[in-house]
DNA sequence: GACATATCTCAGTCACCGCTGAGATATTGC
DNA sequence: GCAATATCTCAGCGGTGACTGAGATATGTC
């Protein structure tokens, strides 16, 4: 249920701990991770792919997947074919578990 | 299903539209707004309420509020009991919209 | 009316963050 | 071995955005 509005302001509010879920919006709410996390839900792609579809460099790119590898949310693979690629996927679990803590914002 | 890499890197791949997402997100990725979006989920609240649970000042937290309101995610009304006093409260069908645009990205 | 309270607006400042440029590493193909 | 490719790292620069301070408005209280 709603609880109303009372008679007068309350000052004993505490805050809730939204740090989490904040660090998980700050990471979505830039263009390029956004769109690199939207497009591994369709599979694994390389760091030359998102480069291509998002106009950006490769470096630039590097750095952003960077933060999204810290943050747990995907991992970089090899292929046998070619070393030098880094196959990007996503962290299903990890992903799973930012959707609960963005919800639990907007609950 | 999901898309395994293929052979070689795609040069032809599009970057979705992941605009509302992130503007969304950056909304949501500041610790003063996030709090006021998981407080309001309680029921409605004044700007003072949040100015004391966030240890802010309160023309910080109306210029937060502005950036919500902006958004459409909440609503300021008046009370019959004291006038001065600005109560909001959450939008729920823009909020359900929120949650529905960053479940798309981590879809 | 005078004062206090609650909120809003906005210009100015400062810190943070994304992009760039340069350079390093590793792998593949010739 | 050498050149090309793919990626990574990091210092530096510039723009964006959060916080502050000052002032305005509106309402409530005495």
């Amino acid at each position: 249920m709603t609880v109303t509005f009372p008679t007068r302001p309350r000052r004993d509010l505490v805050a809730p701990d939204v740090a989490h879920a904040v660090s998980l919006a700050q990471l979505l709410g830039d263009r390029s991770r956004a769109t690199i996390l939207a497009m591994l839900a369709d599979g694994p792609h390389c760091v030359c792919e998102f480069a291509t579809a998002l106009g950006a460099r490769e470096n630039n790119v590097s750095n952003h997947l960077a933060r999204l590898r810290d943050a747990g949310l995907v991992r970089a693979t090899h292929r046998a074919e070619d070393g030098r690629l880094a196959i990007y996927e996503r962290d299903e679990a990890a992903v799973a578990a930012a959707r609960a803590a963005l919800f639990t914002l907007l609950r």
